[in-house]
DNA sequence: AATCAATTTGCAACTTTGTGGCAGCTAATC
DNA sequence: GATTAGCTGCCACAAAGTTGCAAATTGATT
């Protein structure tokens, strides 16, 4: 049977690679975002660099993944349960822990509306979150 | 007289360095955000790469400054009115500008106090809003 | 299953962004 | 105006990200 990855990756119209599928499969299996470094570990000497980087870029370019931030403004990626099946709405919050430094979705918050100033268009927000998360505030 | 970038810098006890100086002069005539870049510009054959990045640390640590990515997640860096005088208080919205990528704060709009499940303890809120400004929206 | 075009991959070279050591220079203090 | 702690510039380096190209792989076709 096929497994998750390979079904989104149909979903999407994306070629179904060795590399697209592990890739994919280390996000789902993992529910913090990652960064290109922490997967140029998992995967070193397996999938090269530049590989990943396109990877990632693709998976951005379709829709699932989408780019946060952590405290370092270094990027992170995710899927996020919401986007799986074309409607994205990626107008939730992030929580950057400082203690382990895992970011993640928190899903169960939208982020509030914000009334502003005249003459500007907004078309998106994004709101991150920093402090301790459970494990590490303990 | 003293003009405000030698004021600041005697407020907050750093050496009034030439390059300082115009570092923080920048800052000043200037509303939106800058990045590293942009003031390598802006001083190129003047001031150096390394010593700006180190001006910018310094600045960043006593609090002249602030940090904000922008929509590449480059960091751009700001003044902001409100921390001039000791009291910092960060938590103001930024506007990214899509048309002309302009990075400003949003002094009028405090960030909605956000309800986190419990076990998170919260230290620092980063909102960024994009869209386009007035002038880019026209 | 063999063929073929279109994509993707790995490699390598490169750019951009940011750091750190060190010798010489400069601001502040006396 | 001498002293010294702290800056600055230069350099070499590390980390993050991009690009060109030849070889390999995918998926479609027969």
């Amino acid at each position: 049977m096929e497994n998750q990855a390979e079904i989104l990756l149909n979903d999407f119209n994306l070629r179904q690679t060795n590399q697209r599928v592990k890739i994919l499969q280390a996000f789902l299996r993992n529910s913090a975002a990652l960064s290109h470094t922490d997967l140029e570990e998992e995967f070193a000497g397996t999938i090269d660099r530049a590989t990943i980087y396109r990877c990632l870029k693709q998976f951005l370019d379709a829709g699932i993944l989408h780019r946060i931030p952590d405290e370092q403004f270094q990027t992170k990626y995710a899927v996020c349960a919401a986007c799986n099946h074309g409607h994205h709405h990626h107008d939730h919050a992030h929580f950057n822990c400082l203690g382990c430094n895992e970011t993640t979705c928190i899903e169960q918050i939208a982020i509030p509306s914000i009334p502003m100033p005249a003459g500007f268009k907004v078309s998106e927000k994004i709101l991150i979150v920093q402090g301790y998360c459970p494990r590490c505030s303990a």
